[in-house]
DNA sequence: TTGAAAGCGCTACCAC
DNA sequence: GTGGTAGCGCTTTCAA
């Protein structure tokens, strides 16, 4: 048997550096060069190298190669939710999406992390500790994670996604101020002069700051806040049921309903029809996600759209750019979000 | 500054073995024995050692033990699909469930891979070629995919889900056939003789074993093979509730129906429905995966259920046995399917 | 342009 | 029990 003769389908053995150095002739720096794609070597050694790893089906030891340069080329996407809402939520796809398409651009491979226990959420930060990433990216963080501020005091590059629980860490996040003023905006424009809105849970931020933005809508449009108008909720259909129910009766002349969600703005549709209110002569309606939900409502459902795909690959960038060039002060993305018409206010059939 | 101090929430260095070692007055190997819990430490030097582990805030660099002992203690679940078909199936999550389950105990890492491009797949080949992980398990393989006759042929240990498109790869399969016999034979004891069938696509070994199951369970109880009661159809629900209408022209004295999966189910019930059929009166039907479409049809759907944690569970074992004793003889686990009756087969109310 | 050699941080073998 | 030390496979000066 002949060594270092590769036929097809034979068994690959793994050469190393050094193997690949002999059957070349040259020294293992040389090869290293060839095979990092350094300049400062002739064209025929070059040549002659190559030959030699193709020859011997040689793939660099990557895990040699990082404790030689401290890097992995890999980045960790940390979401500790459960399995199923992490398979079943539809806003994780499209983060994915984004962040893997620009990570495969860099060549980075991306590593997920879904922590489902207590053990696993400890492993983790072994794992992340011991710098098997070269940085991290956070999303769907508990309240009071103590992962963003440990691996911030570790020095690990970290990019968070929304808003984050603790000062100084890098994040992007999304405009949900803009993003409520454009719906309300939208309904004043049409015309509407009482315009309601249903919450979120207001210990959110991201329910806090829609708030903000439908008031400072009105504001903006010279309409006094009501605070008859405004129901406190959850993201729940039911609750925003319920709720629209009890805003009908303070105040019947309602026009217009700003929901915080396109789940909370189909209950609201639910409770508009028992009401018997047209939608959206009598009342015109927009949700919040541009989700699947939207467009299956009857009628399709106006809404803000996150832009997901975009957060993700602006997370990735955050993190590249913050591997590269680290710096002390914390850097943040905010996106915008666009409003999409549809018909509950009004609009002709979008999309 | 004092160095080697660390105050709360003070910003962690990152010490070395060497570190420690200087510290504790000890050697490096003494260190390393204590931070791996060997034996042969006396309970003074342990003890001081530990102390040191703790005031430095040592963790252990993985790259470089992984480099000395050729272990990640790492294993990847590669899934190749797009990043919407693997948050949306509601196979993965449960997969992933049982798998993170034994994993955890093991302490092992559990690392999930999607490629999403050829790119992606290039990448992924080479991450594993370079040993970043202990073993692999695969899922979802995609027909002709090259990646487990190139893993087996590099030796990294590897366990497939599902039927393996190579000889002599390790794997945990589902038994098709028995669970399709049980279906049928469910029909055939509440006295139905003339049982259809609509298949997935024969080219998928899913289908053809559910197929076998099907005609396996005629023979058995003494009906004859009708091939007008047989249609060839595809996962899909549009497909299958034309294949159902064409069988009723065919054979219009059909009494039951085991469809390939839920989904095809639904496209049957839907069929009968506007055919004017009842179930379970004049035509019982039987579906297959037990998944979440089963028990939201009208009637709710009597199904064959995948036992799709145990899936997981069973991989991950498998795979730490055999990347902890290797053997050059392929192993499998085959698992058994549960019938779960409901009221489209006239069974009561179940779950 | 090329090579020699010093690490990267840890494990594991062998002496003591 | 403990310490010395030779690697693991690669990168990266520094000289030549």
């Amino acid at each position: 048997m002949q060594k270092g003769r590769i036929v097809a389908k034979a068994p690959i053995v793994g050469s190393t550096l050094e193997e690949v150095a002999a059957a070349a002739g040259v020294s293992r720096a040389t090869v290293s060069r060839v095979v990092n794609g350094l300049d400062r070597v002739s064209p025929a050694t070059r040549q002659s190298v190559q030959r030699a790893v193709e020859r011997l089906g040689y793939t660099p030891n990557r895990v040699a190669r990082s404790l030689a340069t401290r890097r992995t080329d890999s980045v960790a996407l940390v979401i500790p939710e459960p399995a199923t809402k992490l398979f079943g939520d539809p806003f994780f796809p499209r983060l994915v999406t984004g962040i893997s398409e620009v990570l495969s651009a860099a060549d980075k491979q991306l590593v997920l992390l879904a922590p489902q226990t207590q053990d696993d959420e400890a492993r983790l930060e072994r794992y992340l500790a011991a710098a098997q990433a070269d940085g991290v990216l956070l999303v769907s963080l508990h309240g009071d994670d103590p992962l963003p501020g440990d691996l911030l005091r570790r020095g690990i590059p970290v990019v968070i996604g929304g808003r984050p629980p603790i000062e100084g860490v890098n994040h992007v996040d999304v405009d949900n101020v803009q993003g409520a003023m454009s719906a309300v905006r939208h309904l004043i424009g049409l015309g509407r002069r009482r315009v309601a809105t249903i919450t979120g849970p207001l210990d959110m931020a991201v329910a806090s700051d829609r708030l903000e933005g439908y008031r400072r809508a009105l504001r903006e449009a010279g309409l006094p806040r009501d605070s008859a108008l405004e129901a406190t909720g959850a993201f729940e259909q039911e609750v925003a049921r319920r709720a629209m129910s009890e805003l009908l009766d303070r105040a019947p002349d309602i026009d217009a309903v700003f929901a915080a969600s396109d789940l909370m703005a189909a209950g609201v549709l639910q409770a508009l029809r028992r009401a018997g209110r047209h939608v959206p002569q009598d009342v015109a309606v927009v949700g919040y996600d541009d989700s699947l939900i939207a467009s299956s409502t009857e009628p399709p459902l106006s809404s803000v759209r996150q832009p997901t795909e975009d957060m993700g690959r602006e997370m990735a960038r955050l993190l590249l750019a913050v591997i590269s060039t680290p710096s002390p002060v914390a850097r943040r993305v905010i996106l915008d979000t666009q409003l999409v018409i549809r018909q509950s206010s009004g609009g002709e059939a979008a999309d």
